[in-house]
DNA sequence: CGAGCACTTGATCGCTTTCAATAGCTGTGG
DNA sequence: CCACAGCTATTGAAAGCGATCAAGTGCTCG
C-alpha cells in the first residue's frame, strides 16, 4: 500500500522536501506544518477535485502525476497543467476550484486543510515567498505552453512534450552530453492529445513518424529512448541552447 | 505630454491605486513606495523589454496596454499576455526577462528599481501577498487562454477575445443587462492574430463573418458595438453564466 | 476464447493557411 | 491639389494540415 509507506513520514525525510512549498522552511516552521499535514492517495484516473467544487484543502504532489484540465460544454477538453512531484495543488484565498484535478498515475499527496495553511502563510513568510516563486514558475511554464498550443505544428508539439518529460530525467544526467535518455511515458495518447490540443489519432501518427525518422525509439507503447536530445529539441522548434530552469 | 501629467502624482491619487500591486498597502508602506517610484512613458509599438535582457526594474501599467510575446527563430510569434492598467510587469527574483514586453498603445508605467523593490517585498507582507494574488490571477488567465488556443475554432477565438475586451468595459455597466457594449479595439488585426494563434487574414475573415451575422457591429476598423453580450459569449463557446473574476 | 482497452493506420473532409490582389486611409512632396 | 508610398485591412482562390470517420492490431484480463 503506497499510503502506508507515507503515513508517518517525517518532513525531514520527505523526497520533495527541498523543492516543494516547504522548501525554505526552517525547523520550527516545518514542525508547524508537520502538525497539520496528512497524506492522501489517489488511483490513476481518479478525479481529485472537480471544477467548481469548494476546495477545503491544498497540498503538494509527493509522487505520481496529476493533471489540470478544463472542459467545454460540448466535451472538448484541454489540459492546462501537469503536476509533478513537489508541485503545489490548490489556491490559498479562493473558494472554488477553477479546473478539474485528476490523478494521471497513482498519486500520493501531502495535504493541509486550507484554513490552517492560510493562517500559517500569514505568519511564516518563507512559505508565502516560496509559493510566490513556484507560482511565477508555473506562470512561465503556462506561457511557454501557449506558444506550443498557438504556433507549433503537430510534429513540433509532440517533440515539445517529449522534451519536457525528458528534461526532467535529463537533470540527472550531465548536461549537453548526447547520452541517450530513457523514460516511460506517463500519459496515454489521449492525455497527450488533450495536453497538446490535438486528436489522439494525430498524436499516434506523429509519434510513429518521429520513430520512423529515428528521432525516438519505442519499446512497447510507452517506453521511449531518445538517442540524441538535441535532435529532438530541433524537432520541437526550440533554440538548441534552451535556457530553461524548470 | 502624457508623462508630465503623471510626474508628480501622489500614490493616493493614482488611478490604479486600488488594483495594483500596492493595493493593500497602508499609508506607511505607500510612503516607502513613493520614495522609490518613477514614471516612464512608451510610445505605441515601442519595445519595453527584450527577451533575455537583464531586467533592472519592475512596475505597474498605469495607462495603456502592453503585451508579452514569445518568438520562435523562424519568426512565428505568440502573444502570451495582455497587460492592462494595474497589471504588474517584471519578476522579482529573476535576472533575465523571459519574453518581450511591448507597448501596444501609448503607455505610462510606474516603475521601481528591482533591488529596492525586492527589499521592500521582504519587509512589507502586504506587497508580497498582493503580488501572489495577482500572479495567481494571471496564472488562471493564462490557463483560460490555453483552452482558447488549444481547442477553440477561429470564430470562437475571435469571440473569446472580444468578450475579454468587452468584459473590462462591462464591469462599469450593470451586469446581465443586455445593454449594448461599445469600445475601440486596442489591437491591430495582426496583434489579434498573434494573441489567438491565427493568421491576420483569418482574423479579418472571422470579424467580417461575426459582423455579417449581427453578433457585432463595426464603425471603421476598430470601433466595435456588441448589441447583445450573451450572443457573443455563446459564439465564444463559454457557458453563459461565465463565473469570471478578472 | 472473447471482451475491452489503448493504440495504429487508412481514406476522406474541411478549416485554416498561404499566396495574391485590391481597397481605404494617412502623410509627404512636387 | 494630386500622385504616390506605406500601412492596415479585406477578399478571393488554392493548397495543406489536422480532424473525422472507419477498420484493424495487439495486449490484458476475466
Amino acid at each position: 500500500m503506497l499510503k502506508a509507506q507515507f503515513d508517518h513520514t517525517n518532513c525531514s525525510d520527505c523526497p520533495i522536501r527541498h523543492r516543494a512549498v516547504c522548501a525554505h522552511c526552517d525547523a520550527d516552521e516545518l514542525e508547524e506544518l508537520e502538525d497539520i499535514k496528512y497524506y492522501r492517495t489517489f488511483e490513476a484516473g481518479q478525479t481529485i477535485i472537480w471544477s467548481g467544487d469548494q476546495m477545503n484543502f491544498v497540498g503538494s504532489v509527493v509522487s505520481g502525476i496529476a493533471s489540470l484540465t478544463q472542459t467545454m460544454e460540448d466535451g472538448r477538453t484541454q489540459m492546462v497543467g501537469l503536476l509533478l512531484p513537489s508541485d503545489f495543488v490548490g489556491r490559498p484565498g479562493r473558494e472554488a476550484a477553477p479546473y478539474d484535478v485528476q490523478a494521471t498515475t497513482d498519486l500520493v499527496m501531502c495535504c493541509f486543510r486550507k484554513k490552517p495553511f492560510e493562517d500559517l502563510m500569514n505568519t511564516t513568510p518563507h512559505i508565502a515567498h516560496r509559493l510566490l516563486q513556484m507560482t511565477l514558475d508555473e506562470l512561465d511554464a503556462a506561457r511557454e505552453w501557449m506558444l506550443v498550443l498557438g504556433r507549433k505544428t503537430a510534429r513540433e508539439k509532440i517533440a515539445s512534450l517529449l522534451s519536457i518529460i525528458a528534461r526532467r530525467d535529463a537533470s540527472i544526467t550531465p548536461k549537453d552530453k548526447p547520452a541517450p535518455i530513457v523514460f516511460d511515458l506517463p500519459l496515454t495518447r489521449e492525455a497527450m492529445a488533450d495536453y497538446l490540443g490535438l486528436t489522439l489519432e494525430t498524436v499516434s501518427r506523429q509519434i510513429s513518424a518521429l520513430k520512423k525518422d529515428g528521432i525516438i525509439q519505442l519499446e512497447g507503447k510507452r517506453h521511449v529512448t531518445i538517442p540524441d536530445m538535441r535532435r529532438l529539441m530541433e524537432e520541437a522548434g526550440d533554440d538548441s541552447d534552451g535556457g530553461f530552469l524548470v
